[in-house]
DNA sequence: GTACATGCAAAGTCTTTGCCGCCGG
DNA sequence: CCGGCGGCAAAGACTTTGCATGTAC
């Protein structure tokens, strides 16, 4: 066992629709089907939400071609991987960088909307050793649901220091 | 398979040492060279990487025993618990929150020497329905090893977007 | 003496992959 | 046509857990 961390894939992210023309990837069903769930989400789903939703339209579909697909349409910018922290992968239908909230109880993740740091990375300029790509701003918290869970369990799930 | 993130541990940073004396936990020699070769690691180790450390010197310790003492320890804000993103979790002896590069080749963890973001959060009053506890900076890269890797390749790991 | 802790192995969770027939362009 | 794809199931990586025994206090 050693410390495996694979790359975050660097995303293209053209903008455009239809990155698929350009590719030598094709446009299957269950590709588009995947695609349109989750820009459907309000959320930004994992994996298995993800192959819920679509299994509701393509029911033979599999798992492993949800994770594929995902791993693909996130290469091709169209959506963008999240790696917050927690044991799961989430995904987004906005391939832009943004900041992200997420429910330390149970995982939900939303936008934060606040402004880029754009000048952050500076600061690390001379001071660091490793060649910057960018930065992830991750908020952690309780969801609405799980505060008033908490509150009404009157347990303490707030985060001292 | 549903969305299950239990909650980071909230850390209690009481800057004590032996914060065991006050608490129902024992100080057996496992973890005391946990502890210790955390303390002593120079990086930010796997607990896979903490279990080969200790190994060199309890060589009958066991995986499930590291799992068990990191959490412990980190319970106890002996160490800190970092889930960065990528697939594995590290440990950190300093359990003060700090922000932390990452990089996305071979999972290396280092401190980034940025300044705490103090006011980021008020962005988020009002424009949030959570309950915030914290935020996480990560800044991701490559570290110099990889960095010199990627040149001498010619290889072009840079993430546009 | 009595909980808590350890070692060991099995199980769990999330994700990836090999194989082979299928189908989009 | 043909090379990427999908379904299926097995394997992989990391982490957690059940159980019987050991040990800190």
């Amino acid at each position: 066992m050693t410390a495996k961390n694979g790359p975050n894939d660097p995303v293209e992210a053209t903008g455009k629709k239809n990155v698929e023309k350009n590719s030598r990837y094709r446009m299957t069903r269950q590709r588009e089907m995947i695609l349109e769930e989750i820009r459907n989400a309000k959320a930004h789903p994992s994996a298995d939400e993800v192959y819920e939703m679509v299994r509701k339209r393509l029911p033979r579909i599999s798992l492993g071609t949800v994770y594929r697909n995902l791993e693909i349409l996130s290469e091709l910018g169209e959506i963008q991987k999240l790696e917050l922290g927690g044991d799961i992968k989430r995904f987004d239908w906005n391939p832009k960088k943004h900041y992200h909230i997420r429910c330390l109880n149970c995982g939900r993740v939303d936008n934060a909307p606040v402004a880029p740091l754009k000048q952050i990375e500076d600061e690390l300029y001379g001071a660091t050793v490793y060649t910057i790509f960018g930065h992830r701003l991750v908020f952690e918290g309780l969801c609405p649901r799980c505060t008033r869970e908490a509150e009404a369990s009157g347990k303490d799930l707030s985060n001292p220091q």
